[in-house]
DNA sequence: GACGATACGGAACATGGTTCCGTTTATGCC
DNA sequence: GGCATAAACGGAACCATGTTCCGTATCGTC
């Protein structure tokens, strides 16, 4: 038998209710939080989602494939290969950036978030590693760079956006890939 | 009076404990197993040390100041500023690298290590700031970058060393320099 | 409407930080 | 040395949070 209807509705407003947590606390609201929001037991929220991370892949979901097809949206598109990297990275970058807590969860090696980790990792490394591939291949970005450890890296300077008015991740992020390009690089700002 | 002579018997041990269950388990290491390999109650530790941030600062500050020292000694030493800079955040990545998950406490925004943050950032920052100065004033460097957001980059770049094979911190940071030099960079691999 | 499977709720448990206070110990004084 | 006092100690108790478990309620079917 398929699942029962009160558990699809749960799991529905469940959903909503992380989402919502999530945007006022992180994604590291309390699960009794996101229970109460959810006017469900926390025991329901274990059921649907075992782990914090099933939570977290579920709820962004959507935005991660949106982030992945992206990329060879705007391989097609953009003027070189170079420039969509460099926005597809901003994509990326602006989707860690705005949620809450997420590019700290990615990174923490705490083993809740494993799974989000790898989920993160299969899903958007292939991309980027077109698109690193096609901007070494047309002689933009030095060789030698593997997409998971560009991944890594802008992830980890996502961390901390918007909580020291000094930092600015997509500066930084920006000059990062500024270091990746075969010199002569842009004399960007 | 004075301390007891207990008590700075006790604190002493505490940061010989302390260090050892950092290397351990990191800086997050419990209270009570710190408590335990130091023989003291877990009060004692809190009377010592309020927060965990003091701990924390009270067990690196050695080579926090050593670290500050470097500065203006590789400074005078280097064949440029830019080397000087480079040779420096290398030193800093080192230090961060080697302690387990004190990147990530630094940059993890919980108000538990807040002070933590804050005594890395008025330690390292004026110092850091004289390097990037030198550089930017020796052309080596481009002009606009604070010394803050630097040290923020470098400090995100190295969470997960170590964690992640396939991550090199280091090389990261590499890159993030390269992309702060004055056209044309290095060719570096 | 009754029955079995499914799902639910929330108490109970585990873990880790933090507080508090009764007890112990060091120190200065006689 | 013995005592009074302040300092310091230990660890139980408390709080917050994640996680498990099982008695109860609900759904879907016959």
């Amino acid at each position: 038998m398929a699942k029962r209807a009160d558990a699809r509705r749960n799991e529905q407003t469940l959903l909503e209710a992380a989402a919502a947590a999530f945007v006022a606390a992180g994604v590291d609201a309390p699960v009794r939080d996101i229970a109460a929001r959810a006017g469900v037991g926390v025991g329901t929220i274990y059921r649907h989602f075992p782990t914090r991370a099933d939570l977290v892949v579920a709820v962004y979901r959507h935005q991660v494939e949106e982030c992945a097809a992206a990329g060879p949206a705007l391989l097609a598109e953009a003027a070189s290969p170079h420039a969509a990297l460099v926005h597809w990275i901003d994509v990326f970058a602006d989707f860690l950036v705005t949620k809450h807590g997420l590019a700290e969860a990615l990174q923490s090696g705490d083993a809740t978030f494993l799974s989000l980790h790898a989920y993160f990792l299969d899903r958007l490394v292939p991309v980027c590693a077109d698109l690193l591939g096609a901007a070494v291949a047309s002689g933009e970005i030095k060789q030698g760079y593997e997409a998971v450890e560009v991944m890594h890296a802008v992830g980890n300077l996502c961390i901390g956006a918007g909580r020291d008015p000094r930092y600015d991740a997509r500066r930084m992020i920006g000059v990062l890939i500024n270091g990746l390009r075969v010199p002569p690089p842009a004399a960007a700002g």
